[in-house]
This record gives C-alpha cells, sequence and structure tokens, in this order.
DNA sequence: CGGGATCCGTTACGATACTG
DNA sequence: CAGTATCGTAACGGATCCCG
C-alpha cells in the first residue's frame, strides 16, 4: 500500500520525486528546517492542509528516515529532521531561488506561520554571503525570535532565540517577503521596517549587505546560460 | 481553469511547486534537458505517461515560458526549453543528487530513452569537476550519441552528436546507471563496459576521473551536517 | 486542546480508444 | 505522429468525530 502512484523508473530525479514529490512534502520539510515542530504547528504553517493528508505524509517521510516522531519528557509530541532530511536543504533552496521568478498568485491565503521564511531567508543569504562572512543575530519577526547564524556561505536560520547575537532585529513578515520578492527596496526595508533592538547597528548593516547582494545576484547576471 | 489545485502561500517554495510541482512537470524538463524532443520522443522517455497528460503538461509549461513549441520547417513540430525553462538545471541536479541516496524501485519499468541521463550525468560531472578540468567528447550510450562537455565546473550533455571531440567512447545505459548508483566501481566500469571508439584515450582517462571523484565526494563526507 | 482517524464529495491521474 | 475524448480509479480537500 506504500507505493501506489509512484513513477518506477530507473532515474535518481524520478526517485527522488517518488520519494518526496506529493504533494505538501517538501513544504513539510520546509516548515521543519525552522527546527522541530508539533502537528498543530504545522497545520497552521501549511493552511490548506487536510489533517488526515498531513497524518498520512509524517508517517510516510518518517518511513523514509528524512523526519522522526519525538516525544518529549513532558509528553509533546514533534516532529524533526533527521540527518538524511537535514539534506533536502540544497534542493529546497533552489526550489526557492526558481521559484522567487514567478508572481505571487492574486489571491494568496494568509499565512499566520513564519517558519516559512526559515529555508527562503538562509536561502536568500547564502547566495548573498562570501567566504569570510560572519555573522550571528536573532531576528523577530512579528514577534516570533529567529536565529540567523552565517558561517562563510553556511548559512542558517532556525526558530528561537539566539544564545550570543551581535545584535537584536526587528521586522514584519510582509516586509520580509516584500523585500525577498524585490517589491521594496533594500534601504525603503531597513528605515522602515527594520528596527535595532539590541546589540551592535554594525552588524544590521552587515545583514543588509547580505541582502542587497543576493538581490543583485539574482536579477543582475544570468541572462543568456546555457 | 489553470489554477485548480495550488497552494496559493506566500512563499517562494509553494511557488515554485504550483509551477513545477505537479506530477511530470520535472521529468518532461529533466528530458528537454538532453535538447528538443518531439512529442515522442517524450512519451517514450517518460514510460507510463498518458498522452493527454503529456499534453496538458507541455500547453501548461509552454504557458508559464518554460518550454515552447517550435515548427520546424520540415513540418515536425517539436518541443524545447526556453532560457527560463533551462534554469531548471541547478534544480534538477539537486533533485539527481537528494535521489541517488534511495534504492532502486524493485520493479522499476524498462526505459528505452536515454535522455534521462543527460541531466544525471551532468549534475554527476558537475560534482566531480574542478575549476580547471576541460573535456569534451562524444559518449554512444546504446547507439544514441551524446555529447559531453566539461568547462570547468560547468558541465553538459545533449543528445545528439559532438562537433570536434576529444574521443568518442560507447557504454551501455544499464552499465551507467550501475556506476552512477555506486553499484559498479569506476574501474570495472570502464575496463568491461567503456570502450574508447576513436580520439585520446587521455580524455577517456579524465572522464573516469570525474567519475571517481563525484563518487568519492558523495559517499565520502557530508554525513554529520547540520 | 493537541493529535489524530473516518467519511465523503471533488479533482487529478491512468489507461485506452479514437481522430486529423 | 500528434494529439483529443472518454471513463474508471486513486489521491486530495473539507468536515466531523474520537481519544488521551
Amino acid at each position: 500500500m506504500a507505493s501506489a502512484r509512484r513513477y518506477k523508473i530507473l532515474c535518481p530525479i524520478a526517485r527522488a520525486l517518488d520519494a518526496v514529490g506529493d504533494r505538501w512534502d517538501l513544504l513539510i520539510l520546509r516548515d521543519l528546517h525552522a527546527g522541530p515542530a508539533r502537528f498543530k504547528d504545522l497545520q497552521t504553517g501549511l493552511p490548506g492542509i487536510a489533517t488526515n493528508l498531513l497524518a498520512d505524509r509524517l508517517v510516510k517521510l518518517a518511513d523514509i528516515d528524512l523526519i522522526e516522531k519525538i516525544e518529549t519528557q513532558l509528553g509533546v509530541t514533534v516532529y524533526a529532521l533527521t540527518p538524511r532530511g537535514a539534506k533536502t536543504r540544497n534542493l529546497l533552496f533552489e526550489l526557492s531561488q526558481f521559484g522567487t521568478q514567478f508572481p505571487p498568485d492574486p489571491d494568496v491565503k494568509p499565512t499566520t506561520s513564519y517558519r516559512t521564511v526559515a529555508v527562503t531567508m538562509a536561502a536568500m543569504l547564502e547566495r548573498g554571503a562570501t567566504a569570510d562572512d560572519r555573522l550571528r543575530l536573532q531576528l523577530n519577526i512579528g514577534g516570533e525570535p529567529y536565529c540567523i547564524t552565517v558561517r562563510g556561505t553556511q548559512t542558517a536560520m532556525a526558530l528561537g532565540p539566539c544564545e550570543n547575537p551581535e545584535a537584536v532585529l526587528s521586522t514584519t513578515y510582509d516586509a520580509l517577503l516584500a523585500v525577498g520578492d524585490g517589491a521594496l527596496p533594500p534601504d525603503a526595508f531597513s528605515r522602515e521596517h527594520l528596527t535595532l533592538i539590541d546589540g551592535d547597528p554594525d552588524a544590521l548593516q552587515r545583514f543588509l549587505t547580505l541582502f542587497v547582494r543576493a538581490l543583485t545576484h539574482l536579477g543582475g547576471a544570468e541572462d543568456g546560460e546555457d
């Protein structure tokens, strides 16, 4: 019963799609890249998913060792990426980069979870980062704390506060999406939608620099490739 | 009617999946990375696809400017990647790399087209290539000629013969898949399943070197990431 | 209240037949 | 060869209900 609508083609791409090509699969993994999540967290982060589908997907993804179900000592069950599941990072990065070129749907559903930005943002920062960039700051998005870490071209962004952030910033989800889509210029973003709550102002500037580089790197070159 | 089961979530990953997340989408793009193809070519390269689905997908992918329908002067209609569609390359690379870790399905469908290897192989070679690698050779897979080009870490593999190949090699589809899956060691591959038809034996060696590097790069490090 | 399971209407997919 | 048309089936979407 586990394999119904599979390609069964001798090709690694087809195998990858057999594993994570079903509806919601990749979006579930995307949210888990922000850190472990409960059933309800995923449900609110994935507007429109039916509970039975979410349950089915979680079982399937656990079966192929991409995620695992964990019972905490408080009796709370959370889902988390396995090391194997964490390797979907680059795949999601590419998906994110590819997706930015399409216009947002005119009637998008309102999102109440900010987990979505974890991979998107990390992908952006990684595009803008160079080998000697180092940055660790906490970004509060609509009140939710996220910890951003940049170590050269290795970037990460996880739900939760930082341990020793260089700075603590605050912004909104909408502003972040707007700047990511290119609708809002980075300087307007920093002036009107980004506030330094605590720490080093220089860290904020370096954070913005990565944004600018990511955006110019995106819209600038690479048009006549092939 | 064009947008029925879409996510409509404000997230580039969801937008990417709304564009190319439907069944067969990415496999069609994969085959087109080997060069323009006719309806029938795609049909044989995608065992199991229904003709109406293939027709639907081709229209949809053309609508969002990833592929285009071309009428040649001989009245033959072919489908080809647009510049925008060619940018699915890295995405397919990541998908291919991610897919290699899953075991092949026990009852895979027999494939009569070798277009599938175009992206897979290019992805492998690109993983193994370093900045100063240069290679241009023709590889006949089960009689079908493919032209492999390596310029540093930019690699390509297209259906059709090379113009000025350094060498012309011949192998089989099964052997190629076996070595790509790690089931067949590269030295056994070269001894038993790879023949130099014409040209420089050194080019064959450099070709193998890229294979070995790609395989060790894959299975060697990167286990404890995150 | 979180974490599902069950049921049912709808949609997309798969297979085949048919046409220009 | 390049599709279109038809139809049965499996997956999805939405709601409701159940259990700890």
